[in-house]
DNA sequence: TCTCATCTTGACCATACGGTCAGGAATGGG
DNA sequence: CCCATTCCTGACCGTATGGTCAAGATGAGA
């Protein structure tokens, strides 16, 4: 079928389709319900197989979840780029939006993992998470102090941003039962896009004229 | 310790015991990483004990599931006994927020169950609850019609309520960590309320001399 | 008190699962 | 070509789990 692989590429790809397999499984089953089997049978590869390159299911989880980890921090950027509250909180939106429409799998195990009480990853939660939600409070504050939009708490205006963009992920088999059992389309995504922007943004007292094209 | 029970009595309590603690194990392990072990201890029970009145783990999982659904469809009758969208949304919004804070054990089970797939409670999907979506997104609609908000969307609108108040239940362990490993206060919930209110309801453009007293 | 239905539970069973291991195959550097 | 390192995998093991069962305890009704 393919031409042979190197070994150093064949550790790397191995692991690859270990991690995606096991991203599915594990967001479909949950740590308990995923089974080593089955992981290795979406992979392709024998169960010993995988504790060859990851010694314990729980080594294997805590990857899955480090690296969805990562892709959710990097959404941040876009936050801090911006030029004030409409630009920066309109494209955090879109950005969240497109994690949850992309990565569906991963969102869905990062949120597993903190309604049971994050045994893995809570280490993470202390630190990074409680410095980045930090660091976009001031930010928000400062907006606010400088009249670019309403008073109110950022801390629950950034709960309200995490939970509505990360529903179309982890809420995704009951939007889509709701949909008639059918994907959203792209039309879809783009409403639901615009309607959270329009009303958070809106919402939140930012000027009619600073709104970016939705 | 208490005084004897009646026959009908000892049945009743039992079931009860078994189901809260089975609320909160399968909440804080899934249904896969549940023991029957676990919720016996729990409950108090042996473990036999358990499949006397529930043959199954799966059924005892539907009980706890189908439990959950009825207290969270309870809370649309506030928001059709609204006058409009102000006292309508408001009262639902500060309704679930009531739900997430008194049954954050069910709130995750519920999610759990949707982001597996909805495998025991997929039927009461694609009816119930695509008949009370239904009813709910023509209200909304009447409201926009009348001119008495702004021309949102309404599927999109009623995923933000949901998602923004399960999200202080299914990501209660994230939301502690980042208060400092506390509990939310009533202040903070009461915060939390208003914050959500104040936007939602500013932003979808309900007349601000419709807004109740937040 | 006697009888029946309900409730209780320790002991047990079959299965499935995470993990191990020994031995073989493939690759690469010299 | 050699051999050391890495990769591969079928067979196997111990344990934990969901579920069963038979025998006994307890309450209800007559």
């Amino acid at each position: 079928m393919t031409q042979p692989l190197r070994k150093k590429e064949i550790r790397q790809e191995n692991e690859r389709l270990i991690l995606d397999a096991a991203e599915k499984v594990f967001a479909e089953a949950g740590f308990g319900g995923a089974t080593m089997q089955l992981i290795a049978d979406m992979a392709g590869l024998p169960k010993a197989n995988l504790h060859y390159y990851f010694p314990t299911k729980e080594a294997l989880y805590r990857q899955v979840v480090q690296k969805i980890f990562q892709i959710w921090l990097q959404a941040a950027d876009v936050f801090d780029a911006a030029s004030g509250p409409a630009q920066g909180i309109g494209a955090y939106i879109d950005a969240k939006m497109e994690i949850s429409r992309r990565h569906p799998a991963g969102s869905k195990v990062w949120a597993s993992e903190v309604m049971h009480r994050a045994p893995v990853i809570q280490d993470y939660l202390e630190t990074t998470l409680v410095d980045w939600t930090n660091g976009r409070m001031k930010l928000i504050q400062h907006w606010i102090d400088t009249g670019r939009m309403d008073p109110v708490d950022p801390r629950h205006l950034l709960y309200m941003l995490w939970a509505t963009t990360q529903h179309y992920a982890d809420f995704g088999h009951q939007i889509e039962t709701l949909n008639g059992a059918r994907e959203l389309s792209d039309a879809q995504w783009q409403a639901a896009k615009t309607t959270i922007k329009r009303i958070i943004l809106k919402g939140i007292g930012v000027a009619e004229d600073e709104l970016p094209e939705l």
